[in-house]
Parts: C-alpha cells; sequence; structure tokens
DNA sequence: TGTTATTACATGCATACGCATATAAATTGG
DNA sequence: CCAATTTATATGCGTATGCATGTAATAACA
C-alpha cells in the first residue's frame, strides 16, 4: 500500500508475466519471419492487408490501422505507397472527412493475402499446435485478449 | 487426423490463441516505447542491456544475445558498435573462441539499465497490474513460457 | 463567425535495418 | 594433417524507419 491506484497483482507477478509474453512472443516471431511464405512480403506487410481483410467493411482509415501496428504513422503512410505501386491496396479520399483516406484492398491484394494467410495458418499450426493442450490454447487466448482490452 | 504430426489442438484454436497473444503484445508494446524512461535509449539498445546484466556471468556472445532478439545479426553487431561509442557495453575477444566476441556491461551501463529498469517496471505495473488477477498473471506467464520453450 | 487548436496524412532528413557477402577462425573428414 | 565446410563477426549497399515538420481539413469555443 504506497497510495497510489490499487492494483491486483505484485509488481513482480506483473512484470515476470509480462517478460515471459513477450519473450514468448520474440521466440514465435523469429520462426515466422523464417517461413516461406514471407518471402515476397514481409511479416509487416502481410500484417497491413490481413488486418485491411479483417476490418469492417473492408475499409480502414490509415490512422486507426496504425493503432493495430507498431511502426510509426509515417513509416505506415510509405508501406502503403509501396503496397499502392504493387498494385495490393487502394487509397480513396474519405468522403466525409476530407483529410483522410480510406485504405482497402484490391482483387489482386486479398488473393496474396488469402494465399499468404493460408500458408500462414498451416505453418503456426505445425510450429505451435502440439505446445500447449486445446483448453490451454483457450486459457492463453482469454488472458491475452483481457490483457489487451486493459491496455487500450 | 490426416497423417501428419498429431498435435494437440486445432488449427483455429491455436492460430487464435497466437494472433490474441500477438495482439496484446502489440497493445503493450506501443504504450511501453511512449514511457519517458525510453528517451535516451530505445527499446531494443535497453533490451541488450536487459539480456546482459541477465545472463549468466554477465558475458554474452553476440551470436547468443542475438538468439534472443528479433534483429538480424548484422544489425545487433553495429548496435553494439553504438552502445560501445556510449561506453555503455564492451567487446573482448573470447579468449576460447578467437572468432567471437565477449559483450558485457560497463559500468555506466549497468547503471543506466538498472536506472530505466526501475523506472519500467514501475511503469509496466501502472500499466498492468489492474489487468488480470494475481493467478491469471501466473498462468498467463506459465502458458508463455511452455509456448517459448516449445518452439526453441 | 472568426480565431485557435486539433486531427489526418505526407514528406525531408538522418539513421537503423536486413540481405548478401567478406574475413577469419574453428571443425570435420579423408 | 591438409582441404572443405561450418561458425562467428563485420561491412557494403540499398531500403525502411522514426522524428520533426509541413499542409490541409475539421473541431472547439469565445
Amino acid at each position: 500500500m504506497t497510495g497510489t491506484s490499487n492494483p491486483a497483482a505484485s509488481l513482480k507477478v506483473t512484470t515476470d508475466a509480462w517478460e515471459a509474453l513477450f519473450r514468448a512472443q520474440v521466440a514465435v516471431m523469429r520462426q515466422i519471419t523464417a517461413m516461406p511464405e514471407f518471402g515476397k512480403l514481409s511479416m509487416r506487410e502481410y500484417d497491413v492487408l490481413f488486418n485491411l481483410r479483417t476490418c469492417p467493411g473492408g475499409k480502414s482509415r490509415l490512422v486507426d490501422l496504425n493503432k493495430q501496428l507498431l511502426i510509426s504513422q509515417p513509416s505506415l503512410s510509405r508501406m502503403v505507397t509501396r503496397l499502392e505501386d504493387q498494385g495490393l491496396v487502394v487509397r480513396e479520399p474519405d468522403p466525409n472527412d476530407h483529410r483522410a483516406m480510406q485504405l482497402s484492398l484490391t482483387e489482386k491484394g486479398r488473393k496474396l493475402q488469402q494465399e499468404i494467410g493460408r500458408e500462414h495458418v498451416k505453418h503456426l499450426h505445425n510450429l505451435l499446435g502440439s505446445a500447449l493442450s486445446e483448453d490451454e490454447f483457450h486459457e492463453l487466448r482469454r488472458l491475452s485478449t483481457k490483457l489487451r482490452d486493459a491496455v487500450q
């Protein structure tokens, strides 16, 4: 009891859990980065296509997309330019807000996302499928989601 | 049952859990990156100092350190050069293997790591402490560690 | 409604990054 | 014990990144 807020968990338990989650993410991500489906497109670029496919209406403003990613807004802006040059994404002015740009996948972008995605989940399943039991995966998902919701 | 390996969990359960863990990591990392303790040193650079403090004997070869990180070996090599220039890290030839370099913290590096670390855990605790119960943090740690061990 | 502040996106610039490769030392195999 | 292979680190080079800032449009508010 120090007089600050009243968190449920001790400092050590909190930070140890975060440390473990972070290290697990690094370990898995190292394997993922080396997978063959990320030869054409980097993981970060794929993540943009993935987010555009799964966002409501298949359209997203640059700022909103940026909230899902770790890269800066200027970096995302330029990445979108590169994805546009490859014919995977289109920028359209937002009719409701003339400052904003609506991003969406082209048909080619959808195809590529689907193609990479199919390989990706297959390889992920090979890599992780037997690491935890089905119940443990459910619990990991629940806890991760709860953690995410708490910080946003 | 397809004839491939015999993973415990279904494809969807596995990938949904990974997706949730990854998104949680992104959300937390976005907050962390904005914290004031990472004004002098980037999160990636701090992670190098942190790893050098916690590794056995306080010394690590570049390749071994690299395994804990997401950046490439050449990037780490140059980052170490920059940290050396700042007087935070030293490179010493490994007496047992003349190809290798032993990395360790200088006194200044230790001090800075400690200083940033103290702020960092405090802010992390503020951010995450009330997100989960103590038991949930323990379980998140256990599952993350199990996942990590399975892929390494 | 006119002024100020805020928001969304783009661009200049310095730098960090990854890939391919070079160098040098250790290991392996005949 | 020598040649071929592998391992550890460093460097050249093109590119992606972040920070600071610019431009334009919306929002706030007096």
